[in-house]
DNA sequence: TGACAAAGTCTAATCGTTTAGATAAAATAG
DNA sequence: CTATTTTATCTAAACGATTAGACTTTGTCA
């Protein structure tokens, strides 16, 4: 593979020209020299080695990805599809690659990895809470991107999106109210609840309930996990106690269609019976029967904008000592589930 | 950060002294000062910079991906994130990272981002057929692994993994026909036509009928396409011509939901009016009311084996001249949609 | 025309490793 | 107790770029 000494010696200038011509300065170079430098380089076809200028430059040009607890979460969630192909979008508007650490989040050396391979920030995409996760990467001392989990990285200057859950859930819940739910009747059927978001919206479901003159019964909250069977179990045994809800919020649509399969096989309706709303209007929301009402939020738009951020920053356009937090306004979609 | 001088310098031995500690060799270091070395190592925190391993071993150990047709086909097609998944699972076995090219295939520049990143090897995911890609990537001159997509990649050296669809077509037929569906009745909503698996799935398709003595009705190849909207107007209209299929077999499980609201919404019933038969078993197959029947791909198989493959290239355990081909078994889930 | 500034090049150091070749120390053989 | 081999280190040259500093050419102005 032909190297910048072979452009130079082929047409005879040095090696220094060859790289103003590259990188277009720092310095000039005369019309007609960069004319022969640039036909020397097709005629090689010759390419920079990202490598070696990586190492002179010290900048990669590599965000690095965390996703959730290990990669495989992007095999059942749309949630991180959604923002990894935002993440994609940005790092392609601003000239950086994407490289997922295969390590795990919990391991030991993530940061070891991270301080080897160096790349110039690193992104974390719903991490799990009440992990060391957040004082390690701030350790490695790169800039730091997370979405979905302000509270315990606000303090580690790092870029921290996230949708508003608060707005999220208030939508929701009022939906349900005009739709004529008693504050009693509304169960909430929760996520991961080592996610910030998980923690957050239950805060608002009690805390809205309380509002409306109702105290939240723990029965009425419900499933504790992502993952569908586990779901489905619980919203079935739910439905089997005394005064079953008439309104199920699903912490996101993959536990919404969990529940719908499980309130169908307690022979009951959706919507009549039981109505339900999701939260992430993932492709297939429009796409069953009924169509299920739910919390749209801009996925695309959180991952382009926190690499955009974190260019931002290593481009020196913006701080990089204090952290900075932005919310994206959830929508609600309606659909027949409610 | 530190450097290998710095503990170098600190431990009061060479470089290369510290450099045959951290790599186990090539040359013998008496066990007293690989101690010393080890203890400044930890003092300073060192980790070994793998740019400037990558630039000296020329390896970076990174292998760059292409998916789909732009990155944000993972999105929505669960086929890929499976696939994904066990490229991550091989990645972290073998220890190379993943790069995603952020460039669409269809750039024109892509093997001008690969030259210069130089990863060691390539991985192409279910690449759409008619462009020249394979041909570019061939110039490159790195190891390529190819999923979904032989016959165009096979005489480029590649490794080319895919699931058996001349089996996974049999079997969905052989299904159908058991319970009852007949030649004539049976409708196929294909994917994307330029992906190698459609056609393949299309000529099977078409010879399964008229080795039962039907010929294959053009009306009865519908949709064309991946996309839900479409699917689920060209599935709207086939019922309403006359001879209305008692079947059909959907190119992946996207298809297949969209056609079963299609077929809900012209007041049909799955299975008893119309059979509904899927590829890939996503996650939401098992998840919906009726449960979709659907043909299972070892995908986390096929995404780990492709990155194993390659790594046994790179690492010389095998022939790295001469293309491979390996195909893997895809098994029948029943359920209610049939 | 000469003085000085600007434009265009070149030489060489640098980034942080690996690893051959030379050299020194220790172990083994005769 | 040498001579020879083996083991442990060190020195210095890569790897392929970028970029200051020195130098040369060209242009501008008095």
């Amino acid at each position: 593979m032909a190297t910048i000494r072979d452009v130079a010696k082929e047409s005879g200038v040095s090696v220094a020209t060859v790289s103003y011509v590259l990188n277009n300065g720092p310095r000039p170079v005369r019309a007609e020299t960069r004319e022969r430098v640039v036909s020397t380089m097709r005629r090689l076809n010759y390419h920079p080695n990202a490598v070696a200028r990586s190492l002179v430059r010290q900048r990669t040009h590599v965000m690095g990805i965390l996703v959730g607890d290990a990669q495989s979460e992007i095999v059942t969630n749309y949630y991180y599809a959604g923002i990894l192909a935002g993440v994609f979008a940005g790092a392609r508007l601003r000239g950086y690659n994407i490289t997922f650490f295969t390590a795990a989040a919990t391991d030991e050396g993530i940061e070891y990895h991270i301080r080897a391979q160096r790349p110039d920030a690193m992104l974390v995409i719903a991490p799990q809470l009440g992990q060391d996760l957040p004082k390690r990467l701030k350790s490695v001392g790169i800039p730091l991107g997370v979405v979905g989990a302000d509270e315990c990285y606000v303090d580690s200057a790092a870029v921290c999106l996230d949708v508003d859950n608060v707005a999220g859930m208030q939508l929701g819940m009022q939906h349900l109210r005009e739709r004529g739910h008693q504050p009693g009747s509304i169960a909430f059927a929760l996520g991961d609840p080592n996610q910030e978001s998980t923690r957050i919206r239950r805060t608002i479901y009690e805390q809205t309930l309380r509002d409306w003159g109702a105290e939240p019964q723990e029965q009425d909250i419900i499933a504790h996990s992502f993952h569908s069977e586990i779901v489905y179990a619980a919203v079935r045994e739910r439905l089997e106690l005394p005064h079953p809800p008439t309104a199920i919020f699903a912490g996101n649509d993959g536990i919404a269609l969990a529940a719908m399969q499980a309130i169908r096989d307690s022979r009951r309706r959706v919507p009549d019976d039981v109505a339900v709303i999701g939260y992430d209007n993932w492709p297939i929301a429009a796409h069953i029967t009924p169509g299920l009402t739910t919390i749209q939020q801009p996925m695309h738009d959180i991952g382009e904008a926190v690499v955009c951020a974190l260019a931002d920053r290593l481009e020196e356009k913006t701080l990089r000592t204090e952290s900075m937090v932005k919310r994206f306004m959830p929508t609600l979609i309606v659909r027949g589930s409610t």
